[in-house]
RNA sequence: GGUUCGGUAGUUCAGUUGGUUAGAAUGCCGCCCUGUCACGGCGGAGGUCGCGGGUUCGAGUCCCGUCCGGACCGCCA
């Protein structure tokens, strides 16, 4: 036996006890006459006490051992004369009697504290390390409680999970696939999924009407900070519902895991149509923590000689501002940071336009030669501003306005602190077009994916005018992450032939990529829909942390690369050869 | 594919207009210390300044290339 209890275990009630411990050497305090081992496990920490009165051969035993040394400790728990109240076992400590040294280790590269100096390369090189330390422990056993009471949920409210194979075809839509070379079949691969979709559909043919997995996904894109190559899903698919339905569940379902895990009451979760979604907030995964909405004032400034706003104007676009509460005292060089921001090339405005109310009630703005003083008021109080607030407005193309206000709403939300950890503000975002147009290909492509419903009453649209048509789609997003999203899929073969036929799809390439898909819509698939959450999303959104490495064990890095294993790596030529591979 | 920031001691970083022997903190090693808890005190060791080339009397510093790491755009049904 190793050990009598873990080292977060004992407390005062326990003095007295006759107790062995194992575990890693936190840290060692050589006080000459005294020596303490700070002995650490994933339950804890505890103190080993080393008397050299009592016991000098031990004591210079205990002096020897370095940094992370697993060690092994047999002694009496006893209360402590000088308590430590910043940890639970703080109270008592061991006054030890036996010490075994079951295994030196080097010296970490970095500190294995809360708050250590490691760097991201270092951490991620040793990366078992860096799971020694408690901030990233938290986040795996949050992640763990994450997957048990999800689990729980889902079969108690008769969800079975399904297991769906990870060697599949490829299709060339969508995401790039990861493909593994096939040995027997020459020149042949096969593809790892993007997500279980089709199976879980075909699931639903088969009639086991709730089906759920927590499964890994495969997506070769470039990384983020909420992208991995690998990551995990919690996919799931209902037959005979509709959207109604499908939101009822997994509202349940997510106001029962922030509830459970993190004590966090989501309240009423709005719904939100995408379209509302990107003129209030730029965004179709809006952070609804603050309000600060963008708010349009084209009316305001119709007919007005102002050439940025003329010309926006007069080229169908708008003139829009968003609130900064409290702000009227940012500097020149803030309110120029801001105008730098919305002018980069991929938010497009030509600049910003700032507007002051001082506290002392009187109005500055940088549009003062061209506006009265009560114009700029009128801008104002639509703004619904107060003395002390700044507003900031642009115009322009009206998909460029929203990206750029969007995107300084958020910036300034962040510069003021609003966007808080401890906070969640969840939202449903609606009403999806079925399509988007696709500039370089010159085409619509699905802005889901190609088995997606369209709404009953669009469907006529189709062909006629598939920028018009709205899909049976829903994402779930949180804090600004979109974190689930789902639709009601099309469970008949005609309506399906027909989306392929609108995306410029020919019957013999939907034929060949879905045919088995649409073949068993023919045999008796029931309406169906489903969604699918990014596991690792939730996870980082609970613990707070901004990126989804931090509740992986074992993530790869900005490149997609382990940099712990050192892979991707070159295979030897012999095994290229069985593969076929040159 | 692109933009941007970074690479200097084991680690995290500083290093001025190019100028003699490249610093700090922490870690590590040694000595001292009986109530510490990131113990404290004294002393010590530790550097091909990512790599290659160029400019220069002289490069950690300037220029070009390259590799590595972080963030972002494109991309991510």
């Amino acid at each position: 036996m190793y050990r009598s209890h873990n080292c977060g275990a004992l407390r005062i009630p326990d003095a007295g006890k006759q107790v062995t411990l194992a575990g890693w050497i936190q840290y060692n305090r050589d006080l000459g006459g005294l020596t303490f081992i700070d002995l650490r496990d994933r339950f804890g920490i505890t103190q080993l006490t080393f008397n050299m009165e009592s016991n000098a051969e031990l004591c210079l035993k205990a002096r020897e051992m370095g940094r992370e040394y697993v060690i092994q400790a047999k002694g009496t728990v006893r209360e402590r004369s000088s308590k430590n109240k910043n940890i639970p076992t703080g109270e008592i400590e061991i006054e030890v009697s036996e010490l075994t040294l079951l295994n030196a280790s080097k010296i970490p590269p970095f500190t294995i504290e809360d708050d250590t100096d490691g760097g991201e390369e270092q951490r991620m090189k040793y990366r078992y390390l860096d799971l020694r330390r408690k901030p990233l422990r938290n986040n795996i056993i949050l992640r763990h409680e994450m997957l048990q009471k999800t689990r729980n949920y889902m079969s108690g409210s008769g969800f079975i999970e399904v297991e769906t194979p990870f060697l599949i075809k490829s299709t060339p839509e969508g995401a790039r696939d990861f493909v593994v070379p096939s040995r027997v079949h020459e020149d042949q691969f096969y593809a790892l999924p993007q997500s279980p979709q089709i199976f879980k559909q075909l699931l639903m043919v088969s009639g086991y009407d709730r089906y759920f997995q927590i499964v890994k996904c495969f997506r070769d894109e470039d990384l983020r900070a909420d992208r991995q190559p690998e990551f995990t899903q919690l996919d799931c698919e209902m037959s005979f519902v509709d959207q109604e339905d499908i939101i009822e569940t997994f509202t349940g379902l997510m106001r029962h895991l922030f509830q459970e895990v993190k004590a966090a009451d989501l309240g009423e979760i709005p719904l939100l149509s995408y379209s509302d979604a990107m003129r209030l907030y730029g965004s179709d995964k809006p952070d609804l923590r603050f309000g600060m909405p963008i708010t349009y004032i084209t009316n305001l400034v119709e007919f007005s000689d102002f050439l940025p706003f003329k010309e926006a104007i007069s080229a169908e676009g708008e003139v829009a501002g968003i609130l900064a509460p409290g702000c009227s005292e940012y500097t020149r060089k803030q309110l120029d940071a801001l105008t730098d921001f919305v002018k980069e090339s991929h938010r497009g405005l030509k600049g910003l336009i700032w507007a002051k109310w001082n506290t002392d009630e009187s109005i500055k703005s940088s549009a003062d030669k061209f506006f009265s003083e009560d114009e700029v008021k009128a801008w104002l109080t639509d703004l619904n501003a107060h003395p002390g607030d700044l507003i900031l407005i642009g115009a322009g193309a009206p998909e460029r306005v929203q990206k750029s206000l969007g995107d300084l709403r958020l910036e300034i939300a962040a510069q003021l602190g609003l966007r808080d950890k401890n906070k969640f503000a969840a939202l449903w975002v609606v009403d999806f077009p079925m399509f988007e147009w696709n500039e370089d290909s010159e085409q619509f492509s699905f802005m889901h994916h190609p088995f997606t419903s369209p709404r009953k009453e669009d469907m006529d649209k189709l062909l006629s005018d598939p920028g018009s048509v709205k899909a049976y789609a829903y994402d779930f997003v949180v804090n600004g992450m979109e974190c689930g999203g789902g639709s009601i899929r099309i469970h008949d073969a005609g309506v399906q032939a027909q989306v392929f036929k609108a995306l410029g799809l020919s019957d013999e390439e939907a034929q060949d990529k879905f045919g088995f898909l649409l073949e068993a819509l023919q045999f008796g698939a029931p309406p169906h829909g489903g969604i699918a959450f990014g596991f690792d999303r939730l996870c980082a959104i609970m613990c707070g942390v901004d990126s989804i490495r931090d509740v992986m064990a074992f993530p790869k890095n900005n490149a997609g690369r382990d940099l712990m294993l050192d892979a991707p790596s070159p295979i030897a030529a012999a095994q290229k050869k069985e593969l076929w591979l040159k």
